[in-house]
DNA sequence: CCTTTTTATTGACATAGGAAATTATCTACG
DNA sequence: CGTAGATAATTTCCTATGTCAATAAAAAGG
């Protein structure tokens, strides 16, 4: 009949369509009664509350798969996932890294600038010029920003960010006003999180924890399929975890913390003191311990160690089967792996299961998805009330 | 008009008419505008819901509070907790404890009895025998049940209870069948953790931890209102989370560990066995402490250390910023909260907040409570599908 | 007494959802 | 090849849940 204009923004469905498409994304193609079944929904029901959405071309329907068991085959149902881009970023303390990804999380482009100062106002202006430059072939349906700080799960402003100096900067605010779009701001590692819950290994796990290694320590983790940030977004803080009542000092002058066995300077600088070179990086550790360098192995695997204390402390307070290592440090990881292993055992409960470990290699591009991906779960999930519902049901 | 008969059981309610009870339990009495702004409902629908409610007694209308502020008063609802009652049982190695609360958790009733063996068709009988006793006076609307194990949140079985030897027992089904109740299952911890939640100390905050201290180390969280378990009931075992590399071994062979710090066990071995003497206890061990004895101080001394590296690390991967500590080891607590704070502030990560201790005295027959609590948080959020809707609204 | 302010109720109406019957489309099997 | 069995999807009809706008109610302060 009428036909109706494709819809302007996911954040204007009903609850129940946007479900659906949450579960269309996150799980992949369905048939209407798998998705009824999953939903809680009736079949009837179903079937009204995708129908507007088929007609809109919001979904579609798949081409039938070979099916082997009795009955009809269901038509699976899939996100015309294209037609809805996202804008992420990620803040570093010297560069802005962007990205646009469609709804199901995959990179269209990408592109990073340096910063040439951590002013708000600076960082704005670039970060509005890229939302330009990413939306110039196809609207944007929102923007995602993660940076250090703690901020909450969805937030609306950057807080106390160390690497830039920011505090309490209300950046969704002033996006929106001068984009237009709705904007949602969260803490790095929880954003990263996000792309791994919905368009990377985290995917089909409720629970699971992100551990991340590099220039500092992460923790994003996943709770009951929500992603956690505590009561004042401070979740996840593990960085400064005592591994050892002896061993080296980090930067706060904590004696065998996390972060002075693991931290890219610590690693490097524990190798290149002792041996009185400099310009050593990750990569040359791992080449001088594979050359049996007794320094770099003793250091590596002692930053094995402490890895494996601070998964299995993790795993014992939240009682979780999966554990994602991720970040730019991960290089070393198969040169610890003996170490993490002994200690990840020796120090879980034995009540508890042994994790699944499981490493997700990724670049800077990954933080900026993660940021594109947790806008979509946004819109999907808590989405801001913005304009009218865009379609309605009839029967 | 046709004047209905008093509802049966709270399980049947629609779940709106079940929310607005649980934030009248939660809360305490609230007019229905403020209802309506909690629940996110409009004052028309707010009306509509409670008017059968009102009708078949299962809240009333509060005396109306003197009121300030200009416009019409509001009429505070309040719900008939005195006409539902919960059975709650806390199972120990050799002890079943039973309570009866009302729908605020208050105790009506209490009473324990010794296992005779750990046999579970014997301590099945005890149960029934006591939900009998029990319910004498007033009809139950379920039992809950708490023993050590990894249960889920709310679950139908007992898996893995060491004390008791028990592995899988169906225990929800079988009393079910037998008193014909609705029963659910839980780790105790998470039982005890309920009874904070809903009507102890845990009121008002959607996010805390409560540690127990005692023959064992517990820990329960609520995160975004929500008592978690983890996937396979494992969250919370952070009894052998090791504390130091030195020190005494657990009954496990962990050099270290909390439980060789913490465990009452651990505690009165390390001070009796130096001075050659038996029959100590931990009243006991914290008077030789005040006497000035120094094993029994520095072994109190030790275990505040433990219990508060603990609890840093608890608040440091969740970001808490409210920890309860309870248990029947809780008499040694001001013996070493001196060390406990300054661990605690020693290994909190400095990007954190420092969380708020609160101490929470309970005997047993708490943790029966929590049980009981638990049931009615059961029935209220999640419950079993077992009758057909007991009131209808009419418009 | 009247205005302001907030709470509560009412009735008209829209939407979300389910149950049961019906139709559609596949496999298995004689 | 045709039919029985199985599962998917739709249709029809009904109910439950909710909003909106208008109105009444109950206080405070002139």
């Amino acid at each position: 009949m009428n036909d109706k204009a494709s819809i302007a923004s996911l954040g204007t469905l009903s609850s129940t369509s946007r479900a659906v498409i949450r579960e269309l994304l996150t799980s992949g193609p369905l048939p209407r009664a798998t998705l009824a079944r999953r939903l809680g929904l009736s079949p009837a029901r179903l079937t009204k509350v995708t129908r507007p959405l088929l007609d809109s071309a919001v979904i579609y329907e798949d081409a039938t798969a070979p099916n082997k068991t009795p009955g009809r085959p269901g038509t699976p149902l899939a996100v015309h996932a294209p037609r809805y881009a996202f804008a992420g970023f990620k803040i570093t303390g010297d560069t802005l890294y962007g990205t646009r990804v469609d709804a199901e999380g995959r990179v269209q482009r990408a592109k990073s600038v340096s910063l040439e100062s951590t002013d708000s106002s600076h960082v704005v202006d670039l970060i509005i010029d890229l939302v330009k430059e990413l939306g110039e072939e196809q609207p944007l349906q929102a923007i995602g920003i993660g940076s250090a700080g703690t901020m909450r799960r969805y937030d609306d402003r950057v807080r106390r960010n160390q690497y830039l100096g920011w505090d309490d900067v209300p950046l969704a605010e002033i996006l929106t006003a001068k984009t237009g779009l709705p904007t949602v701001i969260s803490g790095d590692i929880r954003a990263l999180t996000v792309g791994v819950q919905w368009s990377g290994p985290g995917q089909g796990h409720s629970d699971f924890a992100v551990v991340t290694i590099g220039v500092g320590i992460g923790l994003g983790m996943v709770i009951d399929d929500q992603v956690h940030a505590g009561t004042h977004g401070t979740a996840g803080m593990i960085g400064h975890t005592r591994v050892s009542e002896a061993g080296p000092l980090c930067e706060l002058g904590h004696r065998g913390c996390a972060s002075a066995y693991l931290n890219a300077d610590s690693i490097l600088a524990a190798i290149s003191v002792p041996h009185g070179i400099t310009d050593l990086d990750l990569d040359g550790a791992c080449r001088l311990a594979d050359r049996g360098d007794p320094v770099a192995q003793r250091v590596l695997s002692d930053a094995g160690r402490a890895l494996g204390v601070l998964i299995a402390q993790v795993v014992n307070v939240l009682g979780l089967d999966t554990v994602i290592l991720a970040g730019d440090g991960l290089v070393i990881l198969e040169h610890l792996s003996q170490e993490l292993n002994s200690a990840l055992r020796d120090h879980l409960d034995p009540w508890g299961t042994v994790p699944h470990l499981e490493t997700f290699h990724s670049d800077f591009d990954e933080w900026a998805r993660g940021a594109a991906v947790l806008s979509c779960q946004w819109l999907l999930v808590d989405p801001p009330k913005l304009l009218a519902p865009s379609i309605t049901h009839q029967q």
